[in-house]
DNA sequence: ATGGCCTCGGTTCGAGGA
């Protein structure tokens, strides 16, 4: 099984970019985030002629995440239960026997604006989720724009990202409490290249400079982490005309 | 040089992203 993860800044300015990139990716498995798509604008006609079925939950303008599989998608939920939250940002299924989670976590903007608080208690309610479908499913995946860069191996300059959102102590402590949980970075069970990101600022030549963030993850559970042989981030999306800031992050498991 | 870009909605500018 082949996932992957993508935040495509909106589903309709980027489906050519998302149908051509499953052309070459072999991906059974395509999380998507920030689809600004209601459901009935959801582009269900075009991803099936391409061999994928789609669950999916929307908002217009903002947020929207979704899951395409070459494979029979079960037991969908969406949103995280018992967490009323108006934006549109993780649903799950039941895919090949592994639980997929597909999470958009807020931005927060900065650390002394509301928005960095609900960000904090979002994740909250999201390491409470994951604990509850551990204890249930013994594969499950969390991919997603976390919108956390966990380490400063994961900044491109940590001196100028010091004190702002994405790297904070208490944004990085959730990432490690969902290690702590027993998740895998299934990216980091690997060599990898330095200066690897998968979010580039659109200003300021941000690709151009490399001056990017790896803030997009792929955490397996300990049983499936234990069958994961690859994981890589492709930036070639990264680089063709009116990308999306973000770029696929894809993770091979055995069998 | 502390900005710089992109998307959306809904009109030509503000909000939000990261």
């Amino acid at each position: 099984m082949r996932l992957a993860t993508w935040n495509v800044n909106s589903l309709k300015v980027r489906l050519p970019h998302v149908l051509d990139w499953l052309t070459t990716a072999e991906c059974d498995v395509l999380c998507l985030q920030e689809t600004k798509l209601t459901d009935d604008k959801f582009p269900v006609d075009a991803l099936r002629a391409a061999g994928y079925v789609a669950a999916f939950s929307g908002q217009k303008t903002y947020n929207g995440v979704a899951i395409l599989s070459r494979l029979p998608i079960e037991s969908v939920v969406i949103d995280i239960p018992n967490y009323p939250d108006p934006q549109k940002r993780v649903i799950a299924a039941s895919i090949g026997g592994i639980r997929v989670v597909c999470a958009y976590v807020p931005n927060g903007q900065s650390l002394d604006s509301d928005k960095y608080l609900y960000k904090l208690g979002w994740l909250d309610a999201l390491q409470a989720y994951m604990r509850d479908l551990c204890s249930i499913h013994a594969q499950v995946v969390l991919l997603g724009d976390y919108n956390i860069a966990p380490e400063d191996r994961d900044v491109h300059d940590p001196a100028v990202w010091e004190g702002q959102v994405l790297v904070s102590p208490a944004e990085r402590a959730h990432f490690k409490a969902l290690l702590d949980q027993g998740f895998k970075d299934c990216f980091r069970l690997f060599d990898q290249p330095d200066k690897t990101f998968s979010w580039w600022d659109y200003r300021m030549l941000g690709f151009r400079r490399n001056a990017g963030l790896r803030i997009d993850h792929i955490l397996a559970s300990p049983a499936l982490a234990a069958a994961c042989r690859a994981c890589v981030i492709d930036n070639a999306p990264r680089k063709r005309e009116q990308p999306s800031d973000h770029t696929p992050v894809i993770a091979d498991f055995s069998a």
